[in-house]
DNA sequence: ATGCCACCGTACCGGTGA
């Protein structure tokens, strides 16, 4: 079972790639953000023809999350419960019945942020402590839980090339990094660094100044996942050479191997 | 340095991102 994530930075201008990706790593779920693109929108054509279920929760212009699967998913949520009057679509949560199993995975594209100082970075404060909440809530089921996605968060000083440049910056504040303990320590595991403790492990690098090609990257995209998936954790991957494709993404995707 | 680059919409620029 192999679940993997990945902001794509806008689906329709990455359809040739993103199809590319699916055939040659085969995840059997796929969790995407910044889709960019309303539901109708949505190239589903050539994903289905590689054998993939679609769900989406989109919206006009800009963010967007989406679950592709091998397998159609047993129920779908969408949106992130705790404030009706949130407009933004930024959570879609699918549960899957597997070999007797019930696994839950959620395509989380937490709110960026910045500028500080403004109603952005309040929002993006908020939407944490409904995503907290609602995690404590999935937890109580016991059921496979993989929380996937984009975070927005830069979780130590060993996750960014330049720490320094990013003191300023909403990924990197104080706030933000004590509520993504706070996720974490309701009980969840950051796969990645389960596996490695190795410095320059990335998975964004900006467009601009060269960030890719001085390797000036963050790790913000993260696979967060309950004792029961840990339990099963073989192996996860940075598909980084995805970065160096023709009008990449700036985000690469993050996969989990779990056990049958 | 609030720009560098890239996406989207109804578009030849402004909003947004990180």
């Amino acid at each position: 079972m192999l679940i993997a994530t990945w902001n794509i930075n806008g689906v329709k201008a990455r359809i040739d790639s993103l199809c590319a990706w699916l055939e040659a790593a085969s995840p059997d779920i796929a969790c995407l953000q910044e889709i960019k693109s309303v539901d109708e929108g949505f190239p589903r054509a050539p994903i289905e023809a590689l054998g993939y279920h679609v769900e989406t929760f989109g919206q006009k212009g800009f963010n967007g999350v989406a679950l592709l699967s091998k397998q159609a998913p047993a129920e779908v949520l969408r949106g992130l419960p705790g404030d009706d009057t949130d407009e933004q679509s930024r959570y879609i949560e699918g549960l899957w019945k597997i070999d007797g199993r019930r696994l839950r995975v959620a395509s989380i594209y937490l709110p960026n942020g910045n500028p500080l100082g403004t109603e952005k970075f309040d929002y993006k404060l908020a939407w944490m402590e409904r995503l907290i909440a609602h995690a404590g809530t999935l937890l109580e089921n016991e059921d496979d839980l993989v929380l996937a996605g984009d975070y927005n968060v830069i979780p130590m000083p060993i996750d960014v090339a330049n720490p320094e440049a990013w003191l300023g910056d909403a990924l990197f504040q104080p706030e933000s990094r004590a509520a993504l303990r706070r996720l974490v320590n309701l009980g969840l595991t950051d796969a990645v660094r389960a596996c490695s403790e190795a410095p320059e492990t990335y998975t964004f690098w900006d467009y601009q100044a060269g960030a890719w090609q001085k390797n000036n990257g963050i790790r913000i995209d993260h696979l967060l996942i309950s004792p029961e998936v840990q339990e099963r954790m073989v192996s996860v991957g940075i598909e980084k050479h995805v970065r160096g494709w023709e009008k990449p993404s700036d985000h690469v995707p993050v996969m989990i191997q779990l056990a049958a």
